[in-house]
DNA sequence: AAGCTTTAAGTTACCCGTAACGTAAATGCG
DNA sequence: CGCATTTACGTTACGGGTAACTTAAAGCTT
């Protein structure tokens, strides 16, 4: 009656030994190819391997407890950041090439929907995780500690991860785009990002960047649009706003590249000369930025290469080699054409 | 001596069990909330639960045969390419929100890669999966229909697909886009994307183009950038090429967007005008597309509604509901302003 | 209070592949 | 040729959870 279609359908291991005539334990072992069996016996049971399609069932194998999954749960706020898909794509193929499966998670950027996901993939036993980010929930944290696998922390630089962490210091990055604009001689300066409720790596640059400009003797102005993604629109609207408050920046620092383009856009459409009337600056350097007709000023980091390093660190700890616990991925300052020039 | 920590510390139901002093089977009904027990059991099993930080072992319980994985394979060629990870984003974010995974596969457009992905995922006993593209290897497509699970083939509409498709016409939306180029007066105009080995939507969407353009007495002359991914750069080069090759273009289409940005900048630091010199247009409409100075001329197609509908073809199915298994998603043509205007 | 029904458990078997062990036949060797 | 060794298998048990069945206790009825 009910449909089982599947189970029903798919060939076991059993099937193929009972077709072949040999013991299932016989099968097992041409299949695996270690030894313990005749050339005859080999080319019956592949004769039948190929005859019936039999897929052998992970499931099975992981679940008798000898191997452990070649899962690896991969969490990333969201995919509409180009560069979290980079880094996602960078991550995946590395895993791919040590045959490993990545399993997705997208956290949307809150705790609570990283928490559910987590619970979710360790119930599927993968053999490691990969997140981004460095705040986890209460809970989140205690299932990791105990999961007993191995933990690569992206994007953020964490000096005392839970297991291992790779990125950068977004303080730092701040802080120097921060000292940048003060050497152009911008002293009253704009923010234009997204608000968030949880710490996050956007408010760390933003407090490095604070601290640069302040200590610098200027001044930040800030304009955080609520609940809005980092893209081009929430950066269109946020510079009008930011514009109108009759602040007179006369530079502004948005928290991506994307929202940058939607202030550079705005700007533009008001008939307002980059960087001749406002210096205009992003963070991410995606690949378009170098691009457009202005360079745009921006902070590179090297996303692909921050995904493979995160997923050599959770190969090299599954192949128990030593492995740095926590590692700079760098980033590079891209003075662009966006800012007037102090020179 | 061997370390298999993981396996030797994750808490199993029978520790659960027996901390509480009930049968394994009692504390598996507590957990599933089925009925059958006390509220003193049920009190006395979600203590030791929560104490000992039991996490179920859902390879089990889909092992044991009774229940199908929540698990849905998810192959896309590559995330370098923005469109895609916005179908991907769509996906996940509906099959995360009726409690299913997304695995991941990146086939790099290969119908090799595609093949190996789907073989390992397939032993994973996945509930479903969603392919991008509908062409497979003869030993993917057979490994696919003895699969026995529900497979959406999505991008380039099927119409008679393996189970389920959704996508759009890729031929028709290349064809309108020549018929618009003809209508705005260009008849000699250039394509520039990169070359195949195999076929693919946009090798469709080209076929679709010079039929347009070519039964309308016009001429393509294509520029195919060999191995490369289409992005930026090889936009940049490709028009190089096209433009020195003496072909006199009026007018380039390109792969997609991305392309044509690169396409857009070269012509601009060759001090070209747009659209009085050369016309540009691209295809996908990509969110930067409605934010750069100019409108880029495109083809508009909803990639996170398409994305959306395979998750909710594929729940559907999952659910035994009744669903359509060929749904066109429509593309929309954005006249822009990079092409000259012909009223 | 006897008899019946409901509730709250426990017991057994099974899913599929593999480790560990057992065994019979083939081979090697002096 | 007889004994030790290797080869080529087969057999049993196991992992973690659940379906199906069984059993004991509690509740209800008249």
């Amino acid at each position: 009656m009910k449909e089982k279609s599947n189970k029903n359908s798919r060939i076991s291991l059993s099937e193929v030994a009972r077709a072949a005539g040999v013991s299932k334990m016989t099968a097992s072992r041409v299949l695996r190819g270690e030894g313990g069996y005749s050339e005859k016996t080999r080319d019956k049971v592949m004769e039948k391997v190929d005859q019936l399609g039999y897929l052998p069932n992970r499931l099975a194998t992981v679940f008798a407890g000898d191997q452990s999954s070649t899962f690896v749960g991969v969490s990333i706020p969201d995919l509409g950041n180009e560069v979290f898909a980079q880094v996602l794509e960078g991550i995946d193929r590395k895993l791919g090439s040590f045959g490993r499966q990545t399993v997705l998670g997208l956290t949307q950027h809150t705790q609570q929907e990283e928490e559910n996901w987590i619970r979710t993939v360790l119930s599927w036993q993968p053999a490691g995780l990969i997140l981004t980010g460095r705040y986890h929930s209460p809970r989140a944290t205690e299932m990791l500690r105990n999961a007993g696998i191995p933990i690569v922390e992206i994007w953020d630089l964490n000096s005392s991860p839970l297991d291992m962490s790779v990125g950068i210091n977004h303080f730092d990055s701040g802080f120097d785009m921060g000292r940048y604009l003060m050497g152009c001689g911008y002293f009253n300066i704009g923010y234009v990002g997204t608000s968030h409720d949880t710490a996050n790596a956007a408010t760390t640059r933003l407090d490095g960047f604070c601290k640069a400009v302040e200590g610098g003797g200027g001044r930040v102005v800030k304009q955080l649009c609520l609940h809005d993604t980092a893209t081009y629109y929430p950066g269109f609207y946020g510079t009008e706003q930011l514009l109108a408050s009759g602040s007179g920046v006369e530079c502004i620092f948005y928290q991506n590249d994307a929202m940058a383009f939607g202030g550079l856009q705005y700007c533009s459409a008001k008939g307002m000369q980059v960087p001749q009337d406002i210096g205009i600056a992003g963070w991410g350097d995606l690949p378009i930025a170098s691009v457009i007709a202005r360079r745009l000023t921006s902070m590179h980091v090297p996303h692909l290469k921050l995904g493979q390093a995160a997923a050599e660190m959770m190969i090299g700890r599954l192949s128990d080699e030593p492995v740095e616990t926590c590692r700079d991925i760098g980033f590079r300052l891209i003075p662009g054409t966006t800012v007037r020039n102090n020179a």
